[in-house]
DNA sequence: CTCGGTGCAAAACGTTTGCAGGGCT
DNA sequence: AGCCCTGCAAACGTTTTGCACCGAG
């Protein structure tokens, strides 16, 4: 019986197996209290605390990733790898930007420019997703 | 006597010059409460609560820039033009990084896969400064 | 008189934590 | 027995807000 999750040595509860599938269920890279009301719904004595704590444990993992997009409360992305997000001004829906080959690049200019130790970066674009930018035409 | 401070019809309070100053007088990116102990120092009897306002205003009417680094607090820069910022790991300096027509070159390549109207994007680095590279030294 | 701005204090918000209990190994 | 994990509720730190007052135009 698969029972372990990760090197981590974390366990895979009921509660974590719930998160993960609800996460990996949908494309809304949503937030917190959505996922808690998402779970409750298979697992209706869960609690938000849980939510919050296992959400840290798995992006510490590298199961999920966790997306600050300036705008409190966290996102959070069932999709490990590595690929950008932007985010419509009007809807607030979070789309997926795959720019293969960008991150070293970056991290090259930035570390030539500052002479810092580059060891991560975080990018996001913000703008009107396909459809609100045909609603909005002039206003 | 010059009595208003931008379009949005800003009026130049001595809470507002104190602000704006410290802020000038600083390379520091602090966040607010750091904001709120210096200028309390010309300006004994001002509210966080005003600071908090009036950082919004200033950053709305385009003098002042909100960085959100993803970690709470925010922070916050006197310097309005465009440039980017790393912030260091272990002492938690945030320096300027400029990086000079990379803002039009990443927003048409989002541009053109998304198919959004992009309107902005964030970018920040973070890595080890020069003296923390030096310090650490193999640990 | 009106309107924007202020100080104050309370509230709101998302998130974290202490604790007692529980179940797997 | 030991350890990880849970639910609960309280606490936390940052930020926002309601309110009464004030001063400039």
């Amino acid at each position: 019986m698969r029972r372990t999750l990760m090197p981590s040595g974390l366990r895979l509860t009921p509660q974590r197996r719930a998160i993960l599938e609800v996460l990996r269920g949908t494309d809304r890279h949503p937030e917190a209290s959505w996922i808690y009301q998402e779970v409750r719904k298979r697992l209706p004595s869960i609690s938000l605390g849980t939510v919050y704590r296992n959400l840290v444990r798995l992006a510490e993992a590298g199961l999920i990733r966790e997306l600050v997009l300036g705008t409190q409360p966290s996102h959070w992305d069932g999709r490990p790898s590595p690929h950008y997000h932007v985010v419509c001004l009007r809807c607030h829906r979070i789309v997926d930007v795959e720019l293969p080959g960008l991150a070293t690049e970056l991290e090259a200019r930035a570390a030539r420019v500052s002479n810092f130790a580059i060891q991560g970066h975080t990018l996001h674009f913000v703008g009107l997703c396909p459809l609100c930018k045909a609603n909005v035409t002039g206003a």
